[in-house]
RNA sequence: GGCCUGAUGGCGGAGUGGUGACGCAGCGGACUGCAAAUCCGUGCACCCGGGUUCGAUUCCCGGUCAGGCCUCCA
């Protein structure tokens, strides 16, 4: 089974075979940092950090190269530093960190390289220069325009005509434009506004040319992967693409384009516990983090993703059943008083392999499949316990939790899973409330035992009463 | 208007030219002091109309509906 992936460019699923498998490289398109960002942003960020896992696997750490970008110039970064009148990088700082700990908490790596557009100015400004020079831009009114009659290919990715783009072009042409279609790489600052030298006068990038210089500095062109929200795709990926083959005279940007399919918010139909929460940053102090990303990841990327109240709760739940798994493990061995033998890497291998999740996450990133094959590595596991094979317990297990890694989940220990809502105080809580009933269930106090779960509920605790003790969980958050 | 996706059971969501994935929820049973967790069992799902075929949810054509993009929203 060989990894293949979906290209917007070719519209097809196609083996991946990268360049160099010593140095696989990706790009996604990153975030603009002036405010907290939503859950829809964090849908690329998880898709494409499962498919950084991926190539890992497939090709070693070391061999992957991933760049996601940070947009730290944009008016709308200018206004939030106007508004609370602090200086822009405060502004800028402030949010990438927000987000980078967001992701974080979604179980997403930091990408390899993370570059920043003020930190790019120079490759910025070099390569509009080239383009400048190659003739396939021009400068007009202070501002640095690309042609896009240059580039014959223009339009490709999109499947989409320059003249129907014209006639359905839905806002008004600037003067200075050659052709409707140009766009911006350069252009003069406003008042108040950073800016940046450049040999057509002082001003700031246009959007589109950021992405570009950054991969030619970064990873170098063509790149193996490029991806991003399937609205990106025109018209800033047509125009990333443009602008890099002519700048560097090349025929191939980007080997494999991949997109994924937008999130919808659908307000309404969000549950009232969850109010009209769209941050990603909010939505995680009543969500783990493994659970929203089950739910980003719950049906194809490619596909569009309805985000309700129910797809998260649904993902949570799923996962207590997998982190159940692991809880009933420890539960059993200790009441039985085993020790698991330790595995041998070889079979635990094997036993991955059979399971058939890998080769659903090669699939074009068939999530569904893959956590299809997760509740089977979950379901084996079970049976092994209750037949008491020590052995196969400790295999499968360590298959379950090599599998669930692999998409970064079951990362945290099951107890912190169930009872991780709970601080140390409620948690001494329940103990003394479990002690004492104990003490009734020993007695056959049905009575007192039974007030004594009420209490517990009250704390939002479940009580689980098994062989040789109790354990507990936090409900849920109806 | 142009371009492009998609329509699967109560919900989410894979997949396949002919044995109805998987998860959540529900129902019946086992277990339990009662529960919970777990286990066993259970549900006549593939938008409509044509066509191809021995046979279509799966392929083709048409329709309906929904969604996305059309110059700086991932």
């Amino acid at each position: 089974m060989t990894l293949s992936l979906y290209d917007t460019m070719t519209r097809s699923k196609r083996a991946f075979v990268p360049r160099d498998p010593d140095r696989v490289t990706m790009y996604v398109c990153g975030p603009t940092v002036y405010n907290f960002a939503h859950i829809g942003n964090f849908r690329p960020v998880v898709v494409f950090d499962l498919l950084f896992r991926v190539l890992r696997e497939t090709f070693g750490e070391a061999a992957v190269l991933y760049a996601a970008n940070v947009t730290d110039v944009d008016d709308k970064i200018n206004r939030k530093a106007a508004d609370e009148g602090v200086p822009i990088a405060a502004v800028t700082d402030r949010y990438l960190s927000a987000y980078n700990a967001d992701a974080a908490a979604l179980g997403a790596l930091r990408p390899t390289f993370q570059p920043r557009v003020t930190e790019t100015m120079d490759a910025i400004v070099e390569m509009i220069g080239r383009l400048v020079g190659n003739g396939a831009a021009y400068a007009a009114e202070g501002h640095v325009l690309f042609d896009t009659q240059a580039f014959a290919g223009y339009g490709k990715l999109s499947g989409r005509p320059m003249d129907e783009m014209i006639a359905g072009a839905r806002v008004d042409v600037a003067p200075y434009k050659r052709h409707p279609a140009d766009f911006v790489l350069w252009k003069p600052s406003k008042e108040n506004e950073p800016e940046w030298e450049s040999p057509w006068g002082p001003g700031r990038p246009g959007w589109h040319i950021e992405c570009s210089a950054m991969i030619e500095q970064v990873l170098g062109l063509p790149i193996d992967i490029h991806g991003g929200g399937i609205d990106l795709v025109f018209p800033h990926h047509e125009n990333e693409l443009a602008q890099g083959c002519c700048a560097d005279k090349v025929d191939t940007y980007a080997r494999w384009w991949l997109h994924n399919g937008f999130l919808n918010m659908a307000e309404e139909k969000m549950s009232k516990s969850l109010g009209n929460v769209a941050l990603a940053h909010e939505l995680l102090q009543t969500y783990p983090g493994e659970a929203i990303r089950w739910a980003l990841l719950a049906g194809h990327y490619r596909a569009p993703l309805e985000w309700t109240g129910e797809l998260i709760e649904q993902a949570k739940r799923s996962l207590d059943r997998l982190y159940g798994v692991l809880q009933d493990v420890e539960r059993i061995v200790r009441d039985q008083s085993v020790t698991l033998p330790a595995v041998d890497p070889a079979q635990v291998e094997e036993h991955l392999k059979t399971s058939g999740l890998v080769a659903a996450l090669e699939d074009d990133l068939n999530t569904p499949a893959a956590f299809s094959a997760l509740f089977a590595l979950g379901a084996g596991v079970r049976s092994a316990l209750t037949a008491e094979q020590w052995e196969a317990v400790a295999v499968q297990r360590a298959a379950l939790l090599k599998a669930a890694n692999l998409m970064g989940f079951l990362e945290q220990d099951p107890n912190a899973w169930f009872q991780g809502a709970a601080d140390e105080g409620v948690k001494a809580k329940v103990e003394a409330l479990i002690a004492a009933r104990a003490e009734a269930r020993a007695a056959k106090n049905w009575p007192e035992a039974d007030r004594i779960r009420v209490q517990l509920a009250e704390l939002n605790v479940e009580v689980m009463d098994g062989p040789t003790g109790a354990t507990w969980r936090i409900k849920e958050q109806a």
